[in-house]
DNA sequence: GTCTATAAATTGATAGAC
DNA sequence: GTCTATCAATTTATAGAC
């Protein structure tokens, strides 16, 4: 399945809502592009000169919205992982008993990644080659760290159904999590509730996320 | 981590056991050696030439031994496939009510993973750039059919605990078995058998594996 | 079975016109 | 903001000596 992305029209010109005239390609839609790029054939796999062609524009015109393929690269990993840590701060993630905590941070895992897949998508893939990937990593390891306090104080609570070693649990929920990106589709039969009720079912034995 | 491998002298003549001297390396060893780098950076982000500084021969030595990058690729991935399709003829996976043989199938795959894991983890990770990738691809999906009809006859028999549909309990259990491949090292601290024993106690929600 | 040298194509990135 | 043309470096792969 090879993604047709924009036709050469949407590198023109477009007429926007009033009639006016305004250049196709800002930034972001640029990065959309490339993400998507990006998650299909690999970081790695994906040349400057593809890139260009799936976003209908010159190679070198690329150059003129961001500094390189790198930044491309940067900027969207930094917007999966700060959606990531945006649900530590979240005062579900902050009060209450561990085990409800950790249920609520699973929960919002799963919407982000609902709602910023194909970003997400790429964060889980990075392999630490360049410093960019590398900075990613760390900041994953961050929130890794983060759940997993959450899974060791639920199990000090005895509120873990398994008597698992908190660390593998938390390793092996989160395994779980990360690779509902290789098949999920956001807007498909199954809907985010169901899935992330789903996910909660399985490893914790509930059913359904109060509230 | 940068994995050092071969010193130069490993690609030099070595002494036999019985003091003969033999080529140091024959395509397995170098297989051994690429798959680790493959993983390391990516199958993409591997040069030729960083290939062969790891393998301590020069580049053009490489292509004396295979045809190319692919078809190092190629062979790596066919071994990881092949030990997973030997697991379905075995008779824990072909005999026995439904819910035995699945715990027998995830048990099995776990192991192969511990006994197969840089050329599984290498399967894990391609993403159907070239023939060879798709082609792999395709044997991947035939694996994950056989354990799928598994899982949806044990929720028929009513053997699963959660009530979850078919498919997506496959895809999440076998989602949590396939990133162990991301962090577990075999020989460590946890044991293959504590760490099958713990997923299927988290999933199937059973502490042990009879026999 | 290894090497050096090199081919042929592709890569990420830049220059400068419109 | 887009383009063509180009660069320097790298990439996969081959030729041919030892």
């Amino acid at each position: 399945m090879t993604t047709r992305l924009a036709a050469p029209a949407r590198a023109r010109l477009v007429r926007g809502r009033s009639g006016e005239r305004r250049p196709a390609y800002d930034p972001d839609s640029l990065l959309d592009v490339a993400v998507t790029v990006f998650n299909e054939r690999g970081y790695d796999g994906t040349s400057m000169e593809q890139l260009a062609r799936m976003a209908g524009i010159s190679k070198s015109s690329i150059y003129h919205h961001v500094a390189g393929k790198e930044a491309l690269l940067r900027v969207a990993l930094d917007r999966a992982l700060d959606a990531l840590f945006a649900v530590c701060e979240e005062p579900g993630s902050t009060t209450g008993p561990a085990i409800d905590r950790l249920r609520y941070v699973i929960h919002r895992s799963i919407e982000v990644l609902d709602q910023e897949l194909p970003y997400v998508t790429l964060l889980l893939r990075v392999r630490g080659n360049t410093p960019t990937e590398l900075a990613a990593l760390e900041r994953r390891r961050a929130f890794d760290r983060f759940v997993a306090k959450l899974v060791a104080r639920a199990a000090e609570d005895g509120d873990l159904r398994a008597e698992l070693d908190p660390a593998l649990a938390t390793r092996l929920i989160f395994g779980m999590i990360n690779s509902i990106a290789e098949w999920y589709h956001p807007g498909g039969e199954l809907s985010v509730k169901e899935l992330a009720d789903g996910v909660v079912n399985l490893v914790l034995g509930e059913s359904h996320q109060p509230g």
